[in-house]
DNA sequence: ACACACATGTAATTGGTTACATGATTTC
DNA sequence: GAAATCATGTAACCAATTACATGTGTGT
């Protein structure tokens, strides 16, 4: 019944890395599945609070970094069997949907430069993702290459990388149909320029 | 202040092809961008009466195909500035949360199998939708190349399939991986249990 | 003194799915 | 006459975002 995937998300990264506060969880969230899992805080606190009563989580007193008032959790053996249980189960494909990807859909309906203006975002908008998704492999084998879960946390973050170089290449595309469709071929005598298509 | 996505489908494909009662236009969404947006009926057809009262798509009544009970609508011309309007709007990244890629990344809390199922599904479900991809593409060639909207179909199917190819050919990696974590470093059959690399 | 990051929570809203309820038409 | 598909709607529920509200510690 459990289809609160916040509620794992928490369990997980706290299995990885116990003594965690609701603040640092996100923010470890960001900084490692940020890049294909996101999570708010009117999510995470919730939910911090019923793992707690569940007895999935136990509070640990925050032994050093500050003594700011925060509350530290870590994961207790039921827990850890909960995260098992439900990494056993076949993940559900919730229906995707991408608005980039709609609007050009319907790019008839509109200029042409519309849709270029919508991939030139995406295209920047992937390059930055794909700069921090390297970095963060450089960083990954550096220091993290001992953990257990370092070929795992690699095979994500390969598999971003190999999405974002799709997106990448395929956009490299996506323009040059749409400037062909701008200049149609007869009425421009400069142009000879024959529409990409590889078969 | 529009953030009801579905009230855009429904302007979009209404544009493309009018004369659509709501239960055919949930079935044109399937078809043709099935596969990056999915509609329920209890989306559509509230957001239906609501475009109706707002004026934006117009009821027609059914023409020929049927004689059953049902109201067919066409986008009016508002309806169509008012989805020329929001094309033109930058598109919203909402937050992904991609649940496959978040149980591998926690698979080191399981035996490597799990993650390895998961994979194995990913890739037998990618490899569908791959296929029915390029059905699609063979078909829209044949029967839709005259249409304006042609281009951008083709570009939203190319996208769809450099990504399939992408995910499959990182899944031969990603099992060639786990395969090799559940048999540490040994070619021989002979081979002692022996060091799992701790310096 | 001020800004910024740390830190925790609640309330309102909403976009959306799922299940329910009903009935007509076609096809085997 | 049974099953499948066509057809329309409502109600319950829920996960999640956003905005709001409040306060502490650190660095400049």
């Amino acid at each position: 019944m459990e289809r609160n995937q916040t509620a794992f998300v928490i369990l997980g990264i706290l299995a990885i890395h116990p003594n965690q506060s609701g603040y640092e969880i996100r923010k470890t969230v960001q900084q490692t599945v940020g890049f294909f899992w996101g999570e708010s805080f009117g999510q995470i606190y919730p939910t911090l609070k019923r793992l707690l009563a569940d007895g999935l989580i136990i509070p640990s007193a925050s032994g050093s970094k500050t003594r700011m008032t925060r509350q530290e959790y870590s994961i207790s053996p039921s827990g850890l069997l909960r995260l098992q249980e439900w990494l056993a189960v076949p993940y559900r494909e919730d229906p995707p949907r991408d608005e980039f990807l709609l609007k050009l859909f319907f790019g008839a309906e509109v200029a042409p430069n519309v849709s270029a203006t919508h991939i030139r975002r995406f295209q920047e908008q992937n390059r930055k993702v794909l700069s921090t998704l390297l970095e963060l492999q450089a960083l990954g084998r550096a220091r993290s290459a001992h953990y257990p879960g370092f070929p795992f946390w690699i095979l994500t973050l390969n598999y971003g990388v190999a999405h974002l170089r799709a997106s990448l290449e395929w956009s490299e595309n996506a323009l040059a149909v749409l400037a062909a469709l701008e200049t149609p071929h007869s009425k421009n005598p400069h142009s000879e320029e024959d529409i990409p298509g590889k078969p």
